[in-house]
DNA sequence: CCGCATCCGTTACGATACTG
DNA sequence: CAGTATCGTAACGGATGCGG
């Protein structure tokens, strides 16, 4: 049966928050922040995470950002098995507002975590 | 009964990660948008929001971002009742990452919305 | 094995009613 | 006006199954 995902829901015109309707979550960035250091990476690569992503939020993650064309398969006629992911333009795009990010929470979230690391 | 919220849990010692893990939602960001516009702004202000907000998510939000201070009441000893909130110093140093967001959206979301507004 | 989909318990969200 | 309580719904997270 062929999965049917509703398209986003843009709860305003606002662009800000538009962007949050997308990735305004704890998982969608951090599948970006993974492409931009690594240029590519499979549902495998995905699942490694330090952090432990789960093997059904992956795959929506994986659908949703797809959909919205901000990442795509490397061989989309290609066997699903080992092939990765990259970014398009929009994904490549949002460098400077992860980069901004992870500057930000470096330097304000100091002193509310412990183990806070060096800006990968 | 006293409100007991637990501290945020850190995922990873990943700083872009634990900026997510602060502000990686639907809301958080958008009250620090509107405070970056307007300065400050009530309670009810908030409510006001075109993407509607509901009581409980606003009032655990705004715990949130005060305890992390991004946030904080203009007059702390005061009464509630029309104490309004401001940027810290955190808070504001997130502008550059609410513009960039806002910059992306709007370029790159566009084929996707309908009515996506001028960048405000 | 790898890439998912499905099931299911738990948590977060969202609307609304209510209180000081 | 500034929240809190309640409750139904949706999202998450872990375990597991299954086709290729």
């Amino acid at each position: 049966m062929s999965k049917e995902i509703d398209a986003v829901e843009w709860r305003s015109v606002c662009p800000m928050c538009s962007a949050l309707d997308v990735i305004g979550d704890r998982w969608s960035l951090l599948i970006v922040r993974d492409l931009l250091i690594h240029g590519k990476r499979t549902y495998s690569d995905f699942l490694a995470f330090p952090e432990k992503i789960s093997t059904n939020i992956l795959a929506s993650r994986l659908d949703l950002l797809t959909r919205l064309k901000l990442i795509e398969r490397i061989n989309p006629k290609g066997n699903a098995r080992n092939n990765a992911f990259q970014l398009t333009e929009s994904g490549k795009a949002l460098r400077t507002v992860l980069e901004g990010l992870g500057k930000w929470a470096h330097t304000h979230l100091r002193d509310f975590h412990g183990g806070i690391a060096k800006i990968s």
